[in-house]
DNA sequence: CATCGATTTTGAATCGATTCATAGCAGATT
DNA sequence: AATCTGCTATGAATCGATTCAAAATCGATG
């Protein structure tokens, strides 16, 4: 059933080396032989065997790439950028989701080094570095997405979370708002707990403001909607007069709760901004204010870092690329 | 550098057949021998080359799966409902996407085939069925999803899109309304073409009711946002009672353009309807009334007949599944 | 002790594309 | 005629896991 070079060498009588050549160093072989073994594939139906290519090479042509959530556009839109960027490098991306799962976020990893890709994009879920390192040792470049190496002992390309928590702070404290509810969780997730973090430092700065933090069990719609029926129950005088929500999931779950039932006047009684500026964040009915994250960029920049460390010798060093946030105004902090 | 059987099988002193046994069929293995092994293992770091292992196989461990938009929640849903099928038979789920681009299309079928995947699940963009038909035939199992085989030459899992559009139209005339838009674009897509088919189908059946086509390039908020934008301009008189959207994105994009300046009420002036019924249709802040499609379910089901295929003898007859689709009514077409 | 059956282990052959040292060949040069 | 140059074409060897017929090992039984 299968047809093979051989098949398709005997079919345009010439040998194995011959056809190969055809598909890859086509000007190193005469043109009419080259138009004969074309004809000869034609005819049998003859499809390459990417796995006796890659045995043969030690390596895939593909990139994989474990990210937390693909239902979370902004990992979407970073791989997409990956994947434009790995497509003119004659890559391809392939995608899997950890889903905030360390036991699926190792299944994936250890798939990805059995098919010998060519390197792994990840946003590791927790500290886990250890394996990485491993993995690394072996042989495969890795290169940490939307996180940053402390130890640079990785490339990784990550945003200053720290810097985006306290931009989208110091934002609500420039409208004069003073008590601040952190919307998000777990804090075990590094970029929610550095989101607070550059929070809680920019309300240190100002005396008379406060900051709560309302924890959440993931960073979904669904979740932010029940933070926000937690402050939309509570007592006008009770409820703060902002919420940074630690991604625009969140914050689009948190801004429905609010404004469902009129209570709260959004931006009026409460200003909200969210984080990570996806486009539904736009569309919102109340437009989001939110802290923009180059997503396309960050996917490409990944692939760059990757394809320099699988092309470099030994001694290769590091790099650890990191960009800052930019803060978006939009109604839902107006005024 | 790369570890190997035959490494593992010298460290051990035993076969390769041994350690291939140990790595497949540990029970045909006496205990002392696995312990030997799985301890050189462990000690040489050996990972399975899954290109070799492929080679021998002829066929990979992976579901090859092309989407029309991985940005568009209703396909991440169906494909994390393949995933969770999949993962049961030990099996992967790899995503491309054809961003509505045939080229793009071409080129990952192509990539699959060179990849002799288990099967392939795919939205075919347009009428490429030939190429399909001859991918089938040598020896790839295809599974279209979210369009019906009308030749039943392929297996396929569909939603009935005119049942569906008949639907939405006839909630929004049972509400009384009879001046409808249908947002939507192009028709070149099946979905659309269909969906507002079956809308036609309704409101012909109503003699004062009357269906106007808003025309969009393709399925984003965006462009929902363009179209609401030129129904919001005209005067209030000329403007529909009602609009039925293409999918949820294009409802949400019409959403925000009509509430935008509270020129015009949802549903108040104007009930609206949206298809998909995606998680963040609920979470609209007039929340979205939509047309649910089973998303998991689909995506289960085209890993079951895909697997059947794969298993099935030469006499395989393809099945076509087509559920109905289910009207969910929230506040946007309430009253 | 020989024989038989069951269990365990062996290792050469295999999958299919690629590589590379070698050979073949035509035309140019001496 | 002999030698050299540049271009093409050849095909055995290779990558690494798996398979399977055959061999080895072990107990048990007559």
């Amino acid at each position: 059933m299968a047809v093979s070079v051989r098949d398709v060498a005997a079919a345009a009588s010439v040998s194995v080396g011959t056809v190969s050549n055809v598909l890859n160093r086509p000007d190193k072989v005469a043109p009419a032989t080259v138009e004969r073994v074309l004809a000869a594939i034609e005819e049998l139906g003859f499809v390459r065997n990417d796995a006796a290519r890659q045995l043969r090479a030690g390596r895939s042509r593909s990139i994989g790439f474990v990210v937390l959530d693909v239902r979370n556009p902004f990992f979407t839109e970073v791989a997409r950028g990956a994947e434009t960027r790995a497509a003119d490098a004659g890559l391809t991306v392939l995608l899997g989701t950890s889903d905030e799962d360390i036991e699926r976020e190792r299944v994936y990893v250890d798939l990805f080094e059995e098919q010998r890709v060519h390197g792994v994009l990840i946003s590791p879920l927790a500290d886990d570095l250890p394996r990485l390192q491993r993995l690394r040792d072996r042989g495969t470049p890795v290169v940490l997405v939307d996180r940053q190496a402390h130890d640079r002992s990785f490339s990784s390309v990550a945003v200053d979370d720290i810097a985006g928590g306290r931009l989208a702070a110091e934002h609500l404290l420039g409208l004069g708002r003073r008590r601040i509810a952190f919307v998000g969780g777990p804090e075990s997730i590094r970029q929610v707990a550095d989101r607070l973090e550059g929070a809680r430092r920019a309300v240190a700065e100002v005396p008379d403001a406060s900051l709560e933090v309302v924890p959440t069990e993931n960073l979904t719609v669904l979740q932010g909607r029940a933070a926000g029926e937690v402050l939309r129950a509570r007592p006008a005088a009770e409820r703060p007069d902002a919420v940074f929500a630690a991604n625009d999931l969140l914050a689009m779950g948190v801004l429905q709760a609010l404004v469902m039932r009129g209570d709260a006047k959004v931006p009026g009684d409460i200003a909200l901004i969210g984080y990570d500026d996806i486009d539904f964040a736009a569309a919102a009915v109340v437009p989001l204010s939110s802290i923009r994250q180059p997503a396309a960029l960050i996917g490409h920049t990944a692939v760059d870092l990757l394809l320099r460390e699988a092309d470099a010798d030994d001694d290769f060093t590091p790099e650890q690329v990191v960009f800052q946030p930019e803060l978006v105004v939009r109604a839902s902090t107006a005024g």
